[in-house]
DNA sequence: TCTGGGGTCCTAGGACCC
DNA sequence: TCTGGGGTCCTAGGACCC
């Protein structure tokens, strides 16, 4: 067991079996722009500067993100706009629609400007990213002084506010950037490593323990019931009492949070292992018609993001829903995947199956709200087809089939090769003779819908 | 009348295999 | 009057995040 005394806070490093704690010595900076989706809003019409702005979900149907003058009206994330309507006309709130194609791009360049400060960047959502702060003491002495030359250029840069988080663990940063965020006297910049002891320990014990990062409503009800009411509670827990209660993963939440980093840096983006792709729909729908119209257009979308990771998948699933909320109204909600035959990307393909799929769940008579896909058993294209080919069994028997694939990867890249061998006689035979009947379902009755206008 | 969309991980239980 | 043990894979459901 080592110690790592940095500042005067002291770190103790556990060993934990199974928990995985990194190396010590790490520190975090959380930088998050301020009511993102309205700050953004806010640079292209600076009139809506000072006033209350709320920016609404699809089909405007719900607050996605506030104002603080909306927050302090007690506007919570998520309401309808039907529930605040009166209150937004007489408040004089600003309601926008949202445009996330700008926000996307003014994500951009925030996240340009942070990779000046830090090698090591994680982008984590839209508007967050952590940055690793290690080895950087020699460059800023004073890792607040770091925090506000973000805040400053990326409010020059750009016009967005952020409030930056700095700890030795990135529960400990989402911590801090909530007390900066939430502390006037902070200005901003929140840095728990240089902070005394006695000072952690106040404002942990200020803070609630729903407000730590991996602490939902349902697990902070239970902790509140067991009598754990604030970070410093948590923080204080025993790790095995935590993980008896709440699993393995409370029990890092609380490592975290004594400054045991067990949540690396992740820089690189993984592929998606799922891609979904769902509306509610503006008014109610009742015939399949309306319903496979939708179902061709998310499948399209979802189909162009897998390709774009250069990915394929096993299988489609669909799903639609009524309303659950018209309780007056039949309800119904079902899915179904259907697998595909050969891992594809193709848009026509994938398309085809959702429409086979949604046939079989679709029930007349019914007020559909809500229906959406999602492409599951995402891979590398290479690697699928040889576990597939595997696991019915060829794998041995077929080096020469693996040597023309390799061949054939090297020479047109990996997805071309998914798509290819699935035409190759050889490769279509063996798999057909291995494989179970639902995977042979013919679903080739089903007309092409084009999507494509 | 009107209630977002897109992800991740963990766990438990069943099927199946040797 | 008694019913192995261990492993993998798949799915559904529950929790969390933004």
């Amino acid at each position: 067991m080592g110690r790592c005394g940095r500042g005067s806070i002291t770190l103790r490093c556990v060993a934990m079996a199974g928990i995985g704690a990194t190396a010590c010595n790490q520190i975090f900076a959380l930088v998050d722009v301020n009511n993102f989706y309205v700050s953004c809003e806010r640079v292209f019409n600076p009139a809506l500067e000072n006033k209350p702005v709320v920016v609404l979900s699809n089909n405007d149907g719900c607050a996605v993100a506030r104002s603080n003058q909306v927050k302090a009206l007690g506007i919570k994330m998520g309401t309808p706009w039907f529930k605040f309507k009166d209150l937004a006309k007489e408040h004089n709130i600003i309601v926008l629609s949202s445009n996330y194609t700008l926000y996307g791009d003014m994500s951009d360049r925030v996240m340009t400007i942070l990779r000046g400060y830090s090698p090591n960047v994680e982008i984590y959502s839209i508007d967050e990213s952590f940055l690793s702060l290690n080895g950087m003491s020699s460059l800023w002495p004073a890792a607040v002084d770091m925090g506000q030359s973000i805040r400053y250029r990326v409010r020059k840069w750009t016009g967005l506010p952020v409030c930056v988080g700095i700890g030795p663990s990135k529960t400990l940063a989402k911590l801090a950037n909530h007390l900066a965020k939430t502390r006037p006297e902070m200005e901003g910049v929140c840095d728990l490593v240089s902070m005394p002891q006695a000072e952690l320990d106040a404002y942990l014990s200020t803070t609630e323990v729903g407000e730590v990062w991996g602490v939902g409503r349902r697990i902070g009800a239970h902790l509140d019931a067991a009598g754990i009411k604030t970070a410093k509670a948590l923080r204080d827990a025993p790790p095995s009492w935590l993980r008896a209660k709440f699993g393995v993963v409370m029990e890092r939440t609380g490592n975290e949070l004594r400054g045991a980093s067990c949540l690396a840096l992740e820089e690189i983006t993984a592929p998606r292992k799922q891609i979904v792709s769902s509306r509610s729909f503006g008014q109610l729908v009742h015939t399949l018609a309306v319903l496979s119209e939708s179902v061709t257009s998310y499948m399209t979308s979802a189909a162009e993001k897998l390709r774009r990771q250069r990915s394929v998948c096993e299988a489609v699933q669909v799903f639609i829903a009524t309303n659950p909320f018209r309780e007056q109204d039949a309800q119904y909600s079902n899915s179904i995947t259907v697998p595909l035959p050969n891992p594809s990307c193709d848009t026509r393909l994938l398309v085809r199956a959702a429409l086979f799929g949604l046939k079989k769940i679709y029930r007349p008579g019914l007020a559909y709200k809500k229906a959406g896909v999602m492409l599951t058993g995402i891979g590398d294209a290479g690697v699928i087809q040889r576990s597939l080919l595997v696991q019915h069994g060829v794998g041995e028997k077929s080096e020469k089939l693996m040597e023309a694939m390799d061949a054939l990867n090297r020479r047109f890249g990996r997805n071309t090769v998914a798509i290819a061998s699935a035409g190759t006689n050889r490769a279509w035979r063996m798999r057909r003779e291995c494989m179970s009947p639902c995977y042979t379902t013919s679903w080739n009755d089903v007309p092409i819908v084009h999507a494509d206008h």
